[in-house]
DNA sequence: AAAAAAATGGACAGACTTGTCTGTTTATCC
DNA sequence: GGATAAACAGACAAGTCTGTCCATTTTTTT
C-alpha cells in the first residue's frame, strides 16, 4: 500500500499512524500493519520490540506531528487571544477533514488497561502542553487577571476544547466546535 | 464470583457491567464473563445472540442505572441552578469512588469501529439527555435568556461537564471536576 | 410425581492474535 | 566486485478469541 522509497521503519509508523487512529489500537493487528506497510514481519519485530513498543512510537510521532501541523496552521497568528482561538480553528479544520475520530490521544487513553507507563505519560503530557499554551497566551492577552482567575479561565477554555471535540466526534458535526470557539471569543472580549 | 440467587441473565449483565467498564469491551472476553458470572457459555449464548448483542444490553442497563442512581443522588434538589450543579456533584461523587474510568458511554464510543448501529444510538441519546436536562433547568433558572444565549450557555456547561470528566480520568484527580463546578456556579450566579 | 424447561460443563471448530525463526533476496559500502 | 548488512516471504508456535453443540443435571411447572 505504501510502496514509496521510504524506509521500512517509516512505512510501519506511517501505517500505524493511520490504522491506530482510524480503527483503534486493539482492533489493528500486526498482520494488517505489515501488509499495508509492505514490510516483512521479521523486519517489524527487528525495528520494534513489541506492539506496545510500536504504540509508544506512534504516540511520540503523533505528538511531534501535532505540534508541527499546528505550528504550520497557525503561522503568523499574533500571540494572545488569537492564538487561543487558532487552537479551536485548528480543531475545526481537523473535524472538517472527515476522518476525524476525536482526539487521538484520548482514544488511546481509553484503550489502555491502566493509565501507567510511557504511553499514558505521553498522553498526559500532550494535555498539559495544550493547557500550558492556553495559560501562556491568556496571560499575554490579559496580564491583569489574578492567578486564580487566570487558572479558572484556562481550565474553562481547555474543557471547552476537549468537550466540543468529543461532541463533534460523537455527532459527526463541526457545530459544537464552532460554538465553543464563539464562546471563547466572547469570554476573551 | 457472583453466586447469588440471581438469574443467569442478571449475573451476566452485572458482570459485563463491571468488566466492560473497567477493562473495556474488546479487552473483555466471553470466557472471563462466564467465569466470573458463574454461567455456562451455552446459557450466555441462549440469552444473548452475540457479544455485540450483550454490549447493547449493557448500554441499555447503564443508561437505565445512570438515571436511577442520579435521581437517587439528587433527590430533593430544587429545580434550576441547583439541579445543574448536582450533575457536577454526581460526577464528583463517581470520581471519588476510585473505580472511575471516565464516562462509560464515551469509553465504548471510542471502541466502536464506527458510530452507527444501536450501540452508538444509545450513546448519543445519553449525551442528548444530559444536554436536555441542562437546557430545561437553565430555562427554569433564568427564563429571561434569549434562545441563543440559553443554547450557548447550555453547550458551555455540557462541555465543562464532559471536559472535566476526561481530565479527572486522565489525571486521576477530582480537582478538574470541582473547578468546573465552581465555574458553573459563578456563571449561573 | 411426572413432564417440560432451563442451566450446566466442557469439548470442539475455525479463525484470529502476537511473536519467533529460517532461509533467500536485495541493497549498501569499501 | 566482493563483503556486510538490511529486508524479504512465509511457515510455525502457542495462545487467544467467538460461537456451536451435546449429553447431563437442575429447576420449574403442571
Amino acid at each position: 500500500m505504501v510502496k514509496a522509497k521510504s524506509t521500512p521503519r517509516e512505512r510501519v509508523i506511517a501505517t500505524a499512524n493511520r490504522l491506530f487512529y482510524e480503527q483503534g489500537y486493539q482492533a489493528t493487528g500486526i498482520n494488517q500493519i505489515i501488509d499495508e506497510a509492505s514490510v516483512a514481519k521479521a523486519s517489524l519485530y527487528q525495528l520494534f520490540r513489541s506492539k506496545d513498543d510500536l504504540l509508544v512510537e506512534y504516540l511520540v510521532r503523533r505528538e511531534h506531528d501535532w505540534w508541527a501541523d499546528f505550528d504550520a496552521f497557525r503561522e503568523g497568528t499574533p500571540e494572545g487571544k488569537k492564538m487561543i482561538l487558532s487552537l479551536f480553528d485548528y480543531r475545526i479544520h481537523l473535524i472538517q477533514e472527515d476522518r476525524y475520530r476525536g482526539c487521538c490521544f484520548k482514544r488511546i487513553a481509553y484503550e489502555l488497561p491502566d493509565l501507567e507507563g510511557p504511553a499514558a505519560d505521553i498522553i498526559r503530557e500532550h494535555s498539559l502542553a495544550i493547557k500550558a499554551l492556553v495559560a501562556n497566551h491568556l496571560k499575554i492577552h490579559n496580564p491583569g487577571l489574578t492567578r486564580l482567575e487566570a487558572s479558572d479561565l484556562c481550565e474553562l477554555i481547555v474543557n471547552l476544547y476537549e468537550g466540543s471535540g468529543i461532541q463533534a466526534f460523537l455527532f459527526h458535526h463541526v457545530k459544537p466546535a464552532e460554538d465553543a470557539r464563539r464562546t471563547v471569543q466572547r469570554l476573551l472580549a
